[in-house]
RNA sequence: CGGAGCAUGGCGCAGUUUGGUAGCGCACCUGGUUUGGGACCAGGGGGUCGCAGGUUCAAAUCCUGCUGCUCCGACCA
């Protein structure tokens, strides 16, 4: 393609909202613009980079026996009402009303509308077990949408759905899935980790996210090296060695903590470490309210407490509830409010002595808090979230935290959507079963945005192979007969070959041919200039490791060729 | 939703404090000179200063309201 035809409007400065590498650069090398906040068109280069992912993808499903079809992106609100998410998705969802009143939402994902199709549909074990797919621009009414693409009001997805007769069968079908998508984020030369996921709003049982590890992750996967262990920090566990306390029982104390409300503000106060204090936190459950407890040096982990509640909407209680509980913000503890309220301690609470508590009293706090002794939970679990170097659950080592940007995720539905939308089949005694579910999704712009997140310099991209848009990017400089005869014979040999090639035929100087050639980031670079032309050369600059080299230029094809093979 | 900020030509910005006929760089168009890492000279086109009100002889500038966008937080398949 020439690059006169073609419309690439790079920039040389950096769009002042742009935060993110991949931000930055997508707008930079003219792959897309921003319509509004979180929408974002895609423009010929960026469609083409995308496109190349979506074959890529497309293959994968194929090769693992999903079928893909196209579900329609506006869907009536009653089918989300009837899988009663409506609610549970929140203001997440994207909701319209047409000129009668009718509500509608457009899709941020699937299930709804497959079941549907598939319970009209299905009626046998013999038509099962069946994966549908598809490939489609999916709609989340963010909040903030932000860092460019990797977290938009519109993006594209693949989402594929299995139907089952039975667990074995949903475990096999989660399996091949699986295995698809390590093969696909392999191809792209992506830098991922698999890990245990928490399910969210799509809900089902076991769930793995597939992590591009990325500075700019909003994600935290917490790794062991020894033993493969990942998960993301949501849901990851840890063993803590804790040494058993032999110290002796002291007497309960009020003590006075004036505008103690933190607790940097209390260790300073006090002057005891974190490790000696109870971080009590009250939660609205739903209807419920919970005194989270865990120790002052740990995070509470929300989607912890959230699972073990089973609830969905888990927020941090209002004013009314300190009132009613009698207890003031900032000061609040377990003791006196046990029988009142439910109280779930992190193990690692259970296992203090001696230590600091709020006294529910304005400026007051306890000190010589004991469990057991001076207040009883309600029960105990793991609710806090994991730190750097806690030993890992399966062997022990150390775990490692690091930021990921979640690409896919796979989950074992089960039949909760089809239960609630009574989708079932007859098995083999004629018996009514429902389906056994599964879903799987692939963020396809956002994986795009993680490959540069991973590959990139201080000029631009560095596609690998799999994604490129251009293979080859020919650069004739001046206006030399001999130099645009090479670049038109190389250029037909090579497009004759196959090899996807941009010829950079604008009248433009050398230093603006370069500099865009490295923001665009095709892997190969070729220099067709009179100088080597004249000593029957052609240069040739790598993107990806910055190796430059000559080659001949009568047998430029055929040197390519090999570089290409050598690419990642 | 809480906090902060921004909105001036396609892009990046100055001008707003102290009201007086809208400017710079890049990009774009024409001509010329250049031509291997974002050229130079000369000339040129392009802006209801986010929107709506108000104050004033006079508003990009002051006041009120609204909208959009960005950042921090909260939230988040």
């Amino acid at each position: 393609m020439k690059m006169s035809q073609m419309y690439i409007p790079t920039l040389k400065e950096t769009p002042a909202d742009a935060e993110v590498v991949s931000h930055k650069l997508m707008l930079r090398a003219g792959l897309m613009r921003k319509l509004s906040s979180g929408v974002y068109t895609y423009l010929p280069l960026g469609y083409r980079v995308i496109k190349k992912f979506e074959d890529i993808v497309r293959q994968e499903m194929d090769r693992a026996g999903a079928q893909e079809l196209l579900l329609p992106a506006l869907q009536p609100a009653e089918l989300w009402e009837e899988s009663g998410r409506l609610k549970n998705y929140g203001p997440e969802l994207m909701r319209l009303e047409n000129r009668q009143g009718r509500e509608f939402c457009l899709g941020p994902t699937h299930e709804e509308v497959i079941t549907n199709l598939v319970r009209d549909e299905v009626r046998s074990y013999k038509d099962l077990p069946l994966n549908l797919y598809q490939v489609q621009t999916k709609y989340r009414d963010e909040i903030r949408p932000r860092f460019g693409v990797l977290r938009g009001r519109e993006f594209i997805m693949k989402d594929a759905y299995s139907f089952d007769t039975d667990q074995a069968g949903l475990e096999e079908s989660y399996q091949q899935m699986y295995d698809a998508y390590q093969e696909i984020f392999t191809k792209c030369a992506l830098d991922f980790r698999s890990v245990k996921a928490d399910t969210g709003t799509i809900g089902g049982k076991d769930s793995h996210e597939f992590m591009a590890l990325a500075e700019a992750g909003e994600d935290i996967v917490v790794y062991c090296e020894e033993c493969g262990y990942a998960a993301n920090l949501e849901l990851a566990t840890s063993q803590v060695e804790v040494e058993e306390n032999e110290e002796a029982l002291k007497e309960l104390t009020e003590v006075d903590t004036p505008d103690a409300t933190t607790m940097e503000e209390l260790v300073a106060e006090l002057e005891l470490p974190l490790d000696k204090m109870i971080k009590a936190l009250f939660y609205q459950a739903e209807d419920e309210i919970v005194l989270a407890l865990v120790r002052g040096d740990y995070d509470l982990n929300e989607i912890k407490l959230a699972n073990l509640l089973d609830v969905v909407n888990l927020e941090l209680a209002g004013e009314q509830v300190y009132e009613e509980l009698e207890t003031v913000k900032g000061f609040s503890g377990p003791v006196g409010l046990d029988g009142q309220v439910k109280i779930i301690a992190d193990k690692l609470v259970m296992k203090l002595t001696n230590v600091v508590s709020g006294a529910n009293k304005v400026d007051k706090h306890y000190i010589n808090v004991n469990p057991e002794r001076d207040f009883t939970v309600t029960e105990v679990a793991d609710i806090r979230s994991v730190k750097e170097g806690e030993s890992c659950v399966e062997c022990g080592a150390g775990l490692s935290l690091t930021s990921g940007i979640e690409v896919g995720q796979v989950f074992k539905l089960g039949t909760k959507y089809s239960q609630a939308l009574e989708a079932s089949f007859l098995d083999e005694n004629g018996k009514s079963q429902p389906l056994v579910m599964g879903c799987y999704g692939i963020g396809i712009t956002r994986t795009i945005a993680a490959v540069i997140e991973q590959n990139y310099d201080q000029y631009g991209i560095k596609w690998p192979k799999a994604l490129a848009p251009y293979m080859v990017h020919l650069l004739p400089l001046g206006n030399d007969d001999q130099v645009s005869d090479k670049t038109t014979e190389l250029y037909d040999q090579l497009s004759a070959a196959g090899i996807e090639t941009l010829v950079d035929d604008r009248k433009e100087r050398a230093g603006v041919k370069f500099n865009d050639a490295d923001l665009i980031g095709c892997p190969i670079r070729i220099t067709i200039g009179s100088r080597s032309l004249a000593e029957g050369k052609l240069e040739v600059k790598m993107r990806q490791t910055g190796e430059e080299l000559e080659i001949e230029a009568d047998q430029a094809l055929t040197a390519i060729k090999d570089l290409i093979a050598q690419l990642k």
